[in-house]
DNA sequence: TATAATTACATTGCACACAATTAAATTGTG
DNA sequence: CACAATTTAATTGTGTGCAATGTAATTATA
């Protein structure tokens, strides 16, 4: 009898159930907010770029193609956090931007990561050797 | 200028990465199978619960509700890997029990845990380590 | 410079997740 | 026993992920 193939032993089955927990904690946080958790990744990237930032280069940070975030980013414009526009150098590339409204948003926003931290309930050094170890994995995984 | 926002700092976002990464690795080692991951998830539990177990309580262990389940074993029940039964004993409780191709399937998936550890590229030690580690948050984040 | 190949994005279809609601069966209580 | 509360699944609707395909714009090549 092979008991390789228990839950329990599973890499894979605890970062699906953490990512799905972390998922879970973050909801109410988000909901002061009106985003989703994917939302959010995605205004964390535009708080970077304030210039605006590409469907494409969007994707690449977020490891995200355009069947997800088509949809997603229309859902966000009619929300009116951005705005996408053609880019007039090059008609096939879109460009992301925050609206003012967008801008705005990370104010009621910077109080999160903190906010989360205390809930993971770890220690700073733990969750920094956590985080590599986690980079680690991602690299040897990496595409 | 608050920089607590960005994408790298976050542990969420390396479990969210992590997860779809494991995911897409999955996915070609599964398809030998006909499965996709989270039926995968449902084959483990049920390959250990070879009496049959109710859907309450699978969903238990994959923190998984009906919502998602009922599609998923109708999906299932399809590919003739699973059967489900209404408890005579209890008319609201369905059972899920596997077929014979189901429990026969399991041959197929023992090479998958050794395989997709190599993948890792951690040392056992390092794979315990996180492990412990993970636990330890789940169990921080847990329900 | 035609046209073939590539690039960027959108669309379609399928499979999860999950909140909210519904429906049926069972249990608890007066 | 009657009836309210609880339990178990199923259903509905929304929002991702992602493969596959379509389309328009750009670039490369004969």
């Amino acid at each position: 009898m092979n008991n390789n193939l228990l839950l329990e032993k599973q890499l894979c089955f605890r970062l699906y159930s953490l990512n799905k927990l972390m998922c879970r904690l973050y909801v109410p946080v988000l909901k002061e907010l009106a985003l989703t958790y994917p939302q959010y990744l995605v205004m964390m990237v535009l708080w970077q770029y304030k210039a605006g930032i590409s469907v494409k280069d969007l994707g690449a940070q977020l490891d995200l193609d355009s069947g997800t975030l088509s949809p997603l980013l229309k859902r966000m414009e009619k929300q009116m956090l951005i705005k996408r526009e053609r880019d007039s150098t090059d008609e096939r590339v879109v460009l992301i931007k925050l609206t003012q409204k967008g801008v705005e948003l990370q104010k009621s926003a910077e109080h999160i990561p903190a906010k989360m931290f205390v809930v993971t309930g770890l220690s700073p050094d733990k969750l920094q050797e956590l985080n590599l170890t986690l980079d680690q994995l991602i690299d040897n995984l990496g595409d």
